[in-house]
DNA sequence: AGCCCGATTTGA
DNA sequence: CAAATCGGGCTA
């Protein structure tokens, strides 16, 4: 009780959204993503981001200025939610970065689950053990560390392209944001091989040791 | 640890 | 028509 109230006041408004787009993706670790759905709320700490920056980036859905109905959103103003599907069957979230015009966005790999857990694991389709069961921190480890289970997690499809984070029942606020410096580590993105001279970038940020930052990051 | 596969959409 | 900002289930 009360929290829905402490999260509200603390809710991430435009003027965070509009920070360049490095500093953006760092500020965000430690923040909470919060989803009030017609099923349940369900919130988690984000731990784990990565910073798509097109038209320059050739990782980024906007490289060389594509532009479609996929991409719009991120050609508008920062602080909207861009969802895509992959691999036919996966939706993931990003926050959308960068002045109108300048297609940036900021892909949400992994939560730490706050809020909602048993309706993760309902959405998640897995049996979450009880609290004091040993499995219990492996398994709530499971439900959305990596882009596509925080999306199924938290109840995001395409339904929520293009909703505006600073005023829907998605939304990010304060949490335990910012995180000190030394819990910071950054290395390069995942699964983007293709992406030729920025397939190295250090622009996954993630929070050091922590245990729900997806498996193929957890390094260094 | 590694391979394979799914089920859709996009862009070349 | 290939490839995708992935995850699950299997083999071992």
């Amino acid at each position: 009780m009360g929290e829905e109230g402490d999260r509200l006041s603390d809710r991430l408004d435009r003027a965070f959204f509009c920070q360049p787009t490095l500093q953006l993706a760092r500020a965000l670790l430690g923040a909470e993503l919060v989803h009030v759905s017609a099923d349940g709320v369900t919130a988690g700490i984000l731990v784990e981001v990565e910073a798509y920056m097109g038209p320059d980036d050739l990782a980024a859905h906007a490289r060389k200025g594509l532009r479609s109905r996929r991409t719009e959103v991120m050609y508008g103003p920062p602080g909207y939610a861009y969802v895509f599907q992959v691999y036919g069957m996966h939706f993931c979230l990003n926050v959308v970065s960068g002045p109108p015009e300048t297609p940036h966005a900021i892909l949400l790999r992994a939560i730490e689950p706050t809020e909602g857990l048993s309706l993760m694991a309902r959405r998640r389709g897995v049996a979450l053990p009880p609290r004091d069961a040993p499995r219990f921190q492996r398994q709530k480890a499971l439900l959305a560390s990596g882009p596509a289970r925080l999306a199924q997690a938290m109840g995001v499809d395409r339904t929520q392209y293009g909703w505006d984070l600073v005023d829907s029942p998605l939304y990010l606020c304060r949490g335990r944001s910012p995180v000190a410096e030394s819990e910071l580590a950054a290395g390069p993105r995942i699964n983007i091989d293709y992406a030729g001279d920025w397939r190295d970038k250090p622009w996954r940020f993630w929070i050091r040791g922590n245990p729900h930052v997806s498996a193929r990051s957890r390094s260094s």
